[in-house]
DNA sequence: TCAAAAGTGTTAGTGTTACACCCATGA
DNA sequence: TCATGGGTGTAACACTAACACTTTTGA
């Protein structure tokens, strides 16, 4: 009886937590909400859910994030498991992910919904449980990942002008960046595709949108290539 | 009544597996074993055990290195939640760690006890579920780490050689380094002392032994070093 | 005396950082 | 015409990568 082996084990809930992430007034935002239930009802929490027994956990994290955003065109990583004893009220091991969503196509009708809020990460207000460190790791990884894969892109719509590109990494490392030196280094990867029309939002002169070209950093890559910010 | 929120979510069997590492004939090499029971009875298998209601996550991985090794002086770390729902025969959601370990402290009766056995990273057989796939995240992992913190370090006995540590970090990047530009790298940081005392085991000349200096590099931490391999 | 591994410096090239002025535009 | 943000090049420096010979010793 192949079962014997299992049997006697505990089961455990598990959750995903996710850490959504978009960009917005030069800032990174996260969406957080108002715990509706106990534990800790009224608590400033991620968007979480259970896993299912018949999901995987990345189609759970999927799923949780299109459910509080509406979005299903997704950059999703996972963080890692958080599984302290008294993480939760009952035992929960929580799995973290981070998605990085074009803010734009938040479906705006969810944040009355779940009493959600999009929330600049120098910001946030402590969040329950462990996901104000869920955040903290997450930032990290995200500093790492953004370093070596053009994963910034998902964070903003199709056409960006370069000062906004600047401005994601510079909320991503939290640090100001030379802009000679920021486009000379972009600009040398030649992933990027000049547009001929400009942003005039927010300057008189105007600022060139760019495109990122997906398929040229593809071939780049496999001509060995190597992305770094 | 606050159980009404979780009572209805299913739970699931959580595991941890664990990527037990050590240094061996100038070469990493991970801990697996032959299978006991079904299912995949007799396939190689990476050293796991369920995770219980009363330990967090961390702890369990600790307690099952302590018992395939015989040794709780251990280096761990999280890799990831592996959750795919075929992953296992039953729904078992199952959280990597890697651990680094002075292969020397194994207790070497263990060994017949679990089935158990030390295999080089580059021989090692394909394992079951999705065990194979942990090991190559860890080494993703084990290089980016390895390159900006001194962990390489429980890998080793406390005195050791530096064409040993060398060798090491020529294991854990599968690339060869030029000797004089490790050497000159690893001593400009000032983080290690010579030791009186050569090894002859390899060479009629014999290699200075140098030993690690925690206390130093936590000092030299504090004013801005940055480790880099 | 010789085989085998340990040990040692220099140079060219590459990448990184720091830095200041002109441009285009709408109000 | 002027205030505002967009756009541009160069030089010093630091770091990396490439490279070959001498030393020590036991068998």
């Amino acid at each position: 009886m192949t079962e014997a082996f299992y049997n006697n084990k505990d089961k455990l809930y598990v959750a995903v937590d996710c850490i959504i992430m978009g960009f917005q007034d030069n800032e990174l935002n996260i969406l957080i909400a108002k715990r509706p239930f106990e534990p800790m009802k009224g608590g400033w929490s991620l968007m979480g859910g259970f896993v299912n027994s018949f999901e995987s956990i990345n189609e759970a994290a999927k799923r949780v994030v299109g459910e509080f955003t509406g979005i299903d065109d997704i950059y999703l990583e996972q963080v890692g498991a958080f599984g302290e004893v008294d993480r939760d009220l009952e035992r929960v091991i929580s799995i973290g992910y981070y998605a990085l969503v074009d803010i734009e196509k938040f479906d705006t009708s969810l944040a009355a919904k779940y009493d959600a809020r999009w929330v600049r990460i120098t910001q946030l207000p402590e969040l329950i449980f462990d996901h104000s460190l869920m955040v903290k790791d997450t930032l990290n990884l995200l500093q790492r990942r953004a370093a070596v894969k053009p994963i910034g892109f998902n964070l903003l719509q199709e056409k960006f002008t370069l000062p906004t590109l600047q401005s994601l990494y510079e909320s991503i490392y939290q640090n100001a960046i030379d802009k000679r030196n920021f486009r000379k280094k972009i600009l040398a990867m030649d992933i990027l595709e000049k547009l001929d029309e400009k942003d005039k939002t927010s300057s008189r002169k105007g600022a060139f949108y760019y495109r990122f070209i997906k398929e040229k950093y593809d071939q780049l890559i496999q001509q060995g290539l190597n992305f770094s910010i």
